[in-house]
DNA sequence: CTGTATCCGATAAGATACTG
DNA sequence: CAGTATCTTATCGGATACAG
C-alpha cells in the first residue's frame, strides 16, 4: 500500500487544484476512503487496539486498517500512545479534540442522510 | 462513463455492506466523487446552465459534469427543468430543499476544515 | 446546447505473505 | 501484537469523438 502519485497526471493536478481551492475537498478525500468513518466511530466509542478494531470491523484487511490509522493520525484526528502495562496490546488509539469535533459534525451529516437518502432506495 | 459494477467483487460487496450499515457512507460516496461539491456550490449560487457550469468549473470535462448532474438529480439534491424561453439554454438546474440542507451542512464542514486542516500543510 | 460512448491511464481496495 | 511489502483487480477520472 505504498502511495506514489504521478505528479504530472491531470488526475493528480485536478485533485491538488481542488484541495487548494477549498480544504473541504481535502477533508472529504480522507473521509471517503473506505472504512475511514467506521474506524473513527469505533475509536470514539473506546475501541482502542489495533486487533480489537480489526475484530469489530471484521471485513477490513490489515493493510487498509493500518493505512487508515496512519492517515487519521497524520491529520491529528486520532493519537497513538504506547501502553506499557504489558498485559494487553502495545498501543492505544484515541480521538483528539479535533477528532471529536469532526465526529460531531459527522453525526449531524449522518442524521441528514438517514432522513433523506432513503428516497433513493424504494 | 457507463458504470457497471461487478456485483460479485469483494470491493462491491464491502461498499454495499457499508452503505446498508449507515447511509452516511452512501452520502460520502456521492460527495467524494471529484467536482461534486463544486457543482453543488455553483448551482447554489445560481449558476444554472450546463455550459455555464462547464465554464465556471473549467477543468471539469463534459462527461464528468453530465455524470455529476445526473447523480445529484438522482439523489434529489438538484432538479432539472426545461426552459422554453428559447433565447438561452434549454435546461436549468437548481437546488431542492434537501440540496440546500446539505449545502448548509457542508458549509459547516468547510469551516471545520478551514480551521483544522492547515496543520497538515506546514 | 446538452449531453452519450468508448477507450485508457491513475488510483483505491483487497489478498497474501512476511516481519520485529 | 501491530504492522509492512508486493501483487492483482476494480473503479474512477479524463480525453476524444460523436449525436439529438
Amino acid at each position: 500500500m505504498i502511495e506514489e502519485r504521478k505528479i504530472t497526471s491531470t488526475n493528480y493536478l485536478n485533485q491538488t487544484y481542488l484541495e487548494e481551492k477549498c480544504t473541504l475537498n481535502e477533508l472529504i478525500n480522507i473521509l471517503s476512503k473506505r472504512w475511514t468513518t467506521d474506524v473513527l466511530f469505533e475509536i470514539e466509542e473506546g475501541n482502542d487496539r489495533f486487533s480489537s478494531l480489526k475484530k469489530s470491523i471484521d471485513l477490513i484487511s490489515d493493510n487498509v486498517l493500518a493505512n487508515r490509522l496512519k492517515l487519521l493520525e497524520q491529520y491529528k484526528l486520532i493519537k497513538k500512545t504506547k501502553d506499557d502495562s504489558g498485559t494487553t496490546g502495545k498501543y492505544q488509539y484515541f480521538l483528539t479534540p479535533i477528532g471529536y469535533k469532526l465526529s460531531e459534525l459527522l453525526d449531524q451529516l449522518c442524521q441528514f442522510s438517514d432522513s433523506h437518502m432513503n428516497s433513493n432506495f424504494t
